[in-house]
RNA sequence: GCCAAUGUAGCUCAGUUGGUCAGAGCAGCUGAUUUGUAAUCAGCAGGCCGUGGGUUCGAAUCCCUCCAUUGGCUCCA
């Protein structure tokens, strides 16, 4: 008998070699028919497989990450056999399960899938899983591991086998299909109850743009129909929500081929909503004791070979522009940070100073490759909210507290109230990778992590994710649907004042090198607003929408009225505008409902004799008729909600 | 940059096997209507069917080049 110890620490005695599954049966068969994968000992097994000695274990259902891994797995697993059925002498590459299903890496040769042979596909694995195939695991040599690849010839399983240590490997059977996997996987494939083959992609062997591009298949799977039709209406909500779709329908920006590509243009509803929250940031920057400067768009290439950045990417940038002077050049300004620095270097500084904070929204140009182009969220020409903290190493902490505050804020002014921190680190492993001493890193790797605590952030940390030049701080939001996105960056540097040899005097009389905080709350202004975009559907908070209220006559005997009406609004600061149309008023409601501008008005003969104006709420329908001053007071009130509630948080 | 798919009026899309196939709705303009909570009616105007080449008696439709877009990969100071 072996001792079975359960997560609530509660323990049972079972016979040597029970399984996961068996235990879950005889706990009810329920769970028995969830259990989809088993973690003993903290490894995540097969539920079918032996259990030899005493252990932990905790059992894993659908809902459980490790669970979906499993069941995502074999569904890799089962996209692999079905491609080999209709495709023989296909070759494999990685078939690994992801945040959102799985995919698997194929060698087709000359064949070449569209997505036209997806339903094919798909039906090939509905017929294998109705044959209940058992997934069973094999532990191998590694030389019968080679053998068996070569045989087959699957060049690629080869090589991943030649890095892999004996005794730790294992194949995967089900029906006719050998995989090298380490698994766990499902009992059999009869739990996936629903398939989808989502999309085709080239992607390079092993991530390396100099090896073969091979063709991968990305799929979702569930347990129930029903799922993955919840699923499908997600992926439909997201492309309705699509910044690129809103942008042109809202008629925020535009791209035109004449001006190039991934630079925006922004129309005047667009400018409107990201000047309001450039001035929303910038007073909130100048509460903190940020100073506002302002640079040029180009600068000396001499500034970038000081900062190291032409040579890491001159030739992958906008090429210089030639002066008519012989032998000068300059470059776009790929990024802010050199320029800020040598307003630094302006005048001397005494430790009294510090820290200094310059900010300013600067416009950068960054050469991206055409293919990753992509609406907003990544373009060649757009502005930062960038700012740089010139502080002593003892300041570093509450510098970045500070900058942590003001990311908080503008995150709950904007409703992102869902987001996490990633904190990347050094590679322990490989310290000689980075610049600046290891006291100074240290220093600075310990202040992250006490402020991050101590703000009570929800954090992950990445060893080895660290910049060479300092360790950094990063927020991801997650959107109203659930998808992550990487905004604010909050990020260390002891490389930049090394460079520009950057000093203060300190107590001592001494001279010092001050420690630089990169940091930007939006990230970008183009970026962020894509995600905000996609985060409210095109429904901006009140404060910041670029028309707040519309004022829509019954008939054109009521323009005057409106025109009234909509006078006092402005004068009252509430940015209205008024219907005038010769339209009938279901037509007014619906067209600018779909404008999505906050509040509808509603007036006509009644309104007019009683000075009112009837409420309708974008998206929520009739309020009623109330006085001019009454909605006035009902808009400055929501919007002073929206904008102090947050500060007290 | 690489792989795949796509590219028809300002927008959303039809165009069957190459032969009145240059269409519709919305938006725009004109007129009628003067309207009470998500689309009033009628008329007009809008396109070198992404670009350049080719096949053909004939190309939006078939082939090739290029450009762009989309989904990924690589990259992202």
């Amino acid at each position: 008998m072996i001792k079975i110890t359960f997560p609530d620490q509660s323990v049972r005695e079972f016979k040597e070699g029970v399984t996961g599954l068996q235990i879950a049966e005889s706990i009810s068969p329920r769970l028995a028919k969830e259990v989809l994968s088993v973690s003993v000992n903290d490894q995540v097994w097969d539920c079918t497989r032996p259990i030899t000695e005493s252990a932990a274990i905790q059992l894993h259902k659908w809902d459980d990450k490790e669970g979906k891994d499993a069941f995502w797995h074999s569904s890799a697993h089962l996209l692999a056999e079905a491609l080999e059925a209709l495709y023989p002498g296909v070759k494999f590459g990685i078939g690994p399960s992801i945040e959102n299903g799985f995919y698997y890496d194929v060698d087709l040769g000359d064949r070449v899938l569209s997505d036209n042979d997806l339903p094919d596909i798909e039906k090939k694995m509905q017929e294998l899983v109705s044959q209940k195939l058992t997934f069973s695991r094999n532990e191998v040599s590694k030389s019968d591991a080679l053998e068996y690849f070569k045989t087959k010839e699957d060049e690629y399983k080869v090589e991943l086998i030649s890095d892999l240590e004996d005794g730790s490997i294992t194949l995967y059977k089900q029906g006719n299909f050998t995989d090298l996997c380490r698994g766990p996987h499902l009992p059999d494939t009869s739990k996936i109850k629903a398939i989808k083959l989502l999309s085709l992609a080239g992607a390079y062997w092993r991530g390396d743009e100099t090896r073969k591009q091979l063709t991968r298949v990305y799929g979702i799977t569930f347990p129930k129909k029903k799922l993955l039709d919840e699923y499908l209406v997600i992926l439909e909500e997201a492309k309705k929500r699509d910044h690129r779709k809103i942008g042109k329908e809202l008629e925020l920006f535009t791209f035109s081929h004449k001006v190039g590509l991934g630079l925006p243009l922004w129309l005047p509803k667009g400018a409107q909503l990201r000047e309001r929250l450039e001035q929303f940031l910038k007073k909130v920057q100048i509460a903190y004791g940020y100073l506002p400067v302002i640079t040029p768009h180009i600068g000396h290439k001499e500034l970038y070979v000081t900062s190291g950045h032409y040579a890491k990417y001159g030739e992958d940038s906008f090429q210089p522009i030639q002066t008519p002077a012989e032998g000068e050049e300059f470059l776009l300004k790929p990024m802010n940070c050199p320029h800020h620095c040598e307003i630094y270097k302006s005048k001397p500084h005494s430790y009294k100073d510090l820290p200094i904070r310059y900010a300013e929204f600067g416009t950068v140009y960054r050469y991206e490759q055409s293919g990753e182009l992509h609406g907003l969220t990544r373009v060649r020409g757009f502005t930062q909210d960038d700012a740089h903290i010139f502080c002593k190493p003892d300041q570093l902490k509450e510098e970045f507290a500070k900058v942590i505050d003001i990311v908080l804020y503008i995150f709950s002014t904007l409703a992102f109230d869902n987001f996490i921190t990633q904190i990347s680190l050094r590679d322990p492993n490989t310290p000689d990778k980075y610049i600046g001493s290891d006291e100074n890193w240290e220093k600075a790797e310990k202040a992250i992590l006490e402020v991050a605590e101590e703000k009570e952030l929800d954090t992950i940390i990445e060893y080895g994710e660290a910049a060479f030049y300092g360790p950094k701080l990063d927020f991801i939001v997650k959107d109203a649907l659930g998808r992550k996105w990487q905004l604010g960056t909050i990020q260390v540097d002891y490389n930049l004042p090394e460079r520009f040899e950057l000093e203060y005097v300190g107590q001592d009389n001494q001279k010092h090198r001050p420690v630089m905080i990169h940091r930007a709350p939006f990230g970008s202004m183009e970026r962020f607003i894509a995600v905000l975009i996609e985060h409210t559907a095109g429904k901006f908070p009140l404060w910041l929408t670029p028309d707040q209220a519309i004022i829509l006559p019954i008939s054109e005997k009521y323009n005057n009225y409106a025109q009234k009406v909509s006078n006092l609004l402005n004068n009252s600061e509430i940015r209205t505008l008024v219907d005038e149309r010769n339209e009938k008023i279901g037509k007014k409601i619906r067209d600018n409902e779909l404008r999505r501008i906050p509040f509808l008005l509603i007036v006509g003969e009644k309104e007019e004799n009683e000075g009112t104006v009837s409420v309708r709420r974008q998206g929520d329908g009739d309020k009623g008729a109330m006085t001019i001053e009454n909605f006035v007071n009902l808009v400055t009130q929501e919007i002073e909600k929206q904008l102090n509630q947050s500060s007290n948080n």
